[in-house]
DNA sequence: ATAGGTGCAAACAGTTTGCATGTAT
DNA sequence: ATACATGCAAACTGTTTGCACCTAT
């Protein structure tokens, strides 16, 4: 039950710290890769479901696109997606008045607010992109 | 180019239709099926996929959950997803200040909001429920 | 020593596509 | 008559699992 220290879930875990965003398995397996070349993929989505499981981690599903993974902890937010580079960002805060379009009856438990667009380095053309378009779409 | 009246694409078209709510792959063969038995998913897909391209109907993503299609022309609305019967409902209206969370810098072009809990019918026990539980998961 | 982790390849589920046949126009 | 539609099965993609080997404890 208990995890094991090893090469491939301590970059693993190192990718998901470093990064400080919401990221998909294979920009895990890329980032993680740096350092342990051999990773395979098994591998990765294994340590993401058990860091999952242990509560280290937490899933951020969005609407068409494959799951990303987070640091748990982190206060109530949302997410931004950009249309550009496919990078997910956390936004910290939530858009009020939720309640009021649930319908009577409907009992409400939860909600997950997306937002689009182009993040910064996409949005300032004269800017460098810190890094290659659609990083995991 | 033109799109031909078939009893296949007709009984699609009329689930939709008569849905009133966005139908999973599933759920359209599902019910499909009843006028035209030996309906196949990859007409399915393919009716859906051709029905999006003439934009008589749209795409509706779910995080984690297959796609959904439902009739074009709605007004701005979102969706609230029973955790029960797995059905998606419509809900008119939008909660407000979304821009408010946006960080600087980045561009917003569109916005989805997701409820979940528990739909009318899965909410009171004596009530009878209309579909089977999990209608595409 | 031993339970847990790893890599590879096979298995899976949802979706797409190729192809021969069927049918609305 | 002809182009579009259908059904089946094969192909594909992202994810999971079985298995023999490896390694942190």
């Amino acid at each position: 039950m208990e995890q094991r220290q090893t090469r491939q879930r301590e970059a693993i875990r190192a990718a998901l710290v470093g990064a400080a965003r919401p990221l998909s398995p294979q920009e895990v397996h890329g980032l993680a890769s740096v350092e342990v070349p051999q990773l395979g993929m098994a591998t990765v989505y294994r340590a993401l479901g058990s860091l999952v499981a242990t509560g280290e981690l937490v899933l951020v599903e969005l609407p068409g696109a494959p799951p990303r993974y987070e640091l748990a902890g982190l206060a109530h937010h949302h997410h931004f997606h950009c249309q550009s580079c496919g990078r997910v960002f956390d936004l910290p805060g939530c858009s009020g008045n939720i309640e009021g379009i649930v319908p009577p009856g409907f009992r409400l438990e939860s909600h997950e607010l997306l937002l689009y667009g182009q993040c910064r380095d996409c949005a300032s053309p004269q800017r460098v992109r810190a890094r290659p378009l659609r990083a995991g779409t």
